[in-house]
DNA sequence: TCATATATCTTAATGCATTAAGTTGCCAGT
DNA sequence: ACTGGCAACTTAATGCATTAAGATATATGA
């Protein structure tokens, strides 16, 4: 025989598949006697419960929420901030018994899943400018992360304060400063290495970061000069090093390093040790977001902790709430060794 | 007003629903004209396709595969083989046009997804002993992925061959081995660090790995002795450090350690050399998975690289291709500065 | 005792689409 | 001119369940 379904059991036991599908979905709705019978009668019959997929298109949601990546999944899994997110995200998905479908962000159509799920969580803003559109006139609920969307509630920290905080802490007066900064220049505009305008205007993460920095400075009466603020298309190590080099063997040599990541911090001191410039004394270096490995590198790194897991935690919470209000998280400013 | 649905869009164009239907999914069946026809149509009123969770219904498949991890997601993204594997996995998948959902090894309950997938890629045998036997019964397509289930095609390397390839390349008569192994126990009775049975006849893919290196000891006239075979519950740092240290201050020392994966090996070098061991004059290590960064580590690691972004592509394959048979990757043998 | 409220279950419309089988019209072959 | 065959559509059954509204029966209150 097939598959029992709510119809085959309700005959099988005399009574309406109305009274099968409360017996599962509204126990108030039937006799608690009737209820027990049915429920065992359905576990010797293999039947689990009405079909999730009939359930999804009846109800219109299904318990699953899609995770969208800016980038492949490849970045996804080797930074360790965006797979701290998924994380957060996969463990708050689990308390609300609900399931986690990663979306490639390279991938250009949202029709493709649209129907199956809940609603999407995009994590930092996707290089696809059509899955933007996309996003935009999403029927589902979308719910954003290190990014904006206009009418589409956010979780994120205050950037531009973080940034500001953290350059704050390690500028002095007279420092020469030099900018690694993470996609300054717009995805299409460039995939290389290279400096970045110094006045663009943009809405993203890194432009907000990039304002802090500069608020800093001039309260400190600094000013950035164009050479040394520079645009890495990835938060890589290849990136960082390239930066880092070009920066550092300009002179007179920058003595302060803000780094719009601690995976590019981390490079940039690695190169800035191989060229023999004692940290902190010659160079500080700071960084962004707050990642394990920085803990166990010496000179450990001064940064600002963003917590990943928990944000991913937030997000999913924020997600459920259903609240379209724009989350503002709490980070945490810590000095290591390098400032 | 709402959604367009194909009924609407059949009633507003004047035909019957099979022919919208057959214009999305059977464009044979209709004249070009009309579908044409049937497509602007459709663009206009903004109808996008069939429903997908209607689809699902009907036709009983989705285009979602979900992806249960033997662990938590936390080992998962922590773990670079698990996530290169999952990386290879969603390649494949987005070639495919398909969907990856990612399952957590320590949820119980298949029925909550069961049907809205495909099926299920099983990587690494689950900890979850109710999951066992829910894959088992499961009436979607089942693939593992380093371990076996009865009746379902997996996608394996040969262990025991590589395993003993491996032990074979480094050893010398004489030497005195130890091994590290990963959960050589059952996860039930222990998740502490510690020694393991010489001879569980199990079949986990440790098991079959021991089993190599055995028969290249015997081979070698060498035999394992039990104060030198640990048991890991885990693949991690702290792990291996404790067991690294038991065995390498017993006396006389291991002359050989093969350890069971790369993240092991690594651990157990830094301790080795932090004992002011000399690597490979004094000790040699060998590894298992293949993992970039002990490319980057000094002495470079000899392994068996297992290439798990292939891994991954591979089982996507062959869980799509329907086929039912084990298949036999290739795994190759690299020899490094450790051996 | 009659009307009303409550508990318990059923009816039937609905969500959105797929597909085997049936209809219609047109053309080729003989 | 008759018929088989094919192209292009339609009909209607089907996949599996949810839920508002309706039907009974029993209990409660005046």
């Amino acid at each position: 025989m097939n598959k029992p379904t709510l119809k085959s059991v309700a005959k099988a036991l005399g009574v309406s598949t109305a009274t099968i599908s409360n017996a599962f979905n509204r126990p108030d709705q039937l006799s608690v006697a009737l209820r027990e019978k049915i429920l065992s009668a359905c576990a010797e019959l293999g039947y689990d419960g009405p079909n999730k997929a009939a359930q999804s298109l009846r109800k219109g949601c299904s318990g699953i929420v899609a995770v969208i990546l800016s980038d492949s999944l490849e970045y996804m899994v080797s930074d360790p901030v965006a797979s701290q997110f998924l994380q957060g995200v996969a463990r708050e998905l689990e308390r609300q018994s609900k399931h986690l479908l990663l979306y490639s962000g390279s991938a250009d159509n949202l029709d493709s899943i649209t129907d199956f799920v809940d609603g999407f969580i995009c994590y930092g803003a996707p290089r696809n400018l059509k899955l933007i559109e996309q996003l935009k006139r999403c029927p589902k609920r979308v719910l954003t992360v290190d990014f904006d969307l206009p009418g589409r509630p956010s979780v994120n920290i205050d950037n531009e304060q973080a940034a500001y905080d953290s350059a704050m802490a390690v500028l002095k007066p007279g420092d020469r400063v030099a900018v690694l900064g993470l996609r300054l220049i717009d995805a299409a505009d460039s995939r290389t290495v290279g400096t970045a305008p110094l006045w663009d205007n943009q809405s993203s993460v890194s432009h907000r970061r990039l304002d802090g920095y500069q608020r800093a400075m001039q309260q400190l009466g600094l000013t950035l000069s164009n050479e040394l603020l520079w645009h890495l298309p990835e938060s890589n190590q290849a990136c960082a090093e390239t930066a880092a080099k070009a920066v550092l063997s300009q002179s007179p040599a920058p003595t302060v390093l803000l780094c719009m990541s601690d995976l590019i911090a981390l490079s940039a001191m690695r190169v800035a040790l191989a060229l023999g410039l004692r940290i902190p004394e010659q160079l500080r270096v700071v960084g962004f977001d707050g990642i394990e490995e920085t803990l166990r590198y010496h000179p450990t790194l001064s940064s600002v902790w963003q917590f990943s897991d928990q944000k991913g935690e937030a997000a999913a919470r924020a997600f459920q709430s259903g609240q379209d209000d724009n989350q503002l998280l709490s980070y945490e400013l810590r000095l290591g060794e390098s400032s």
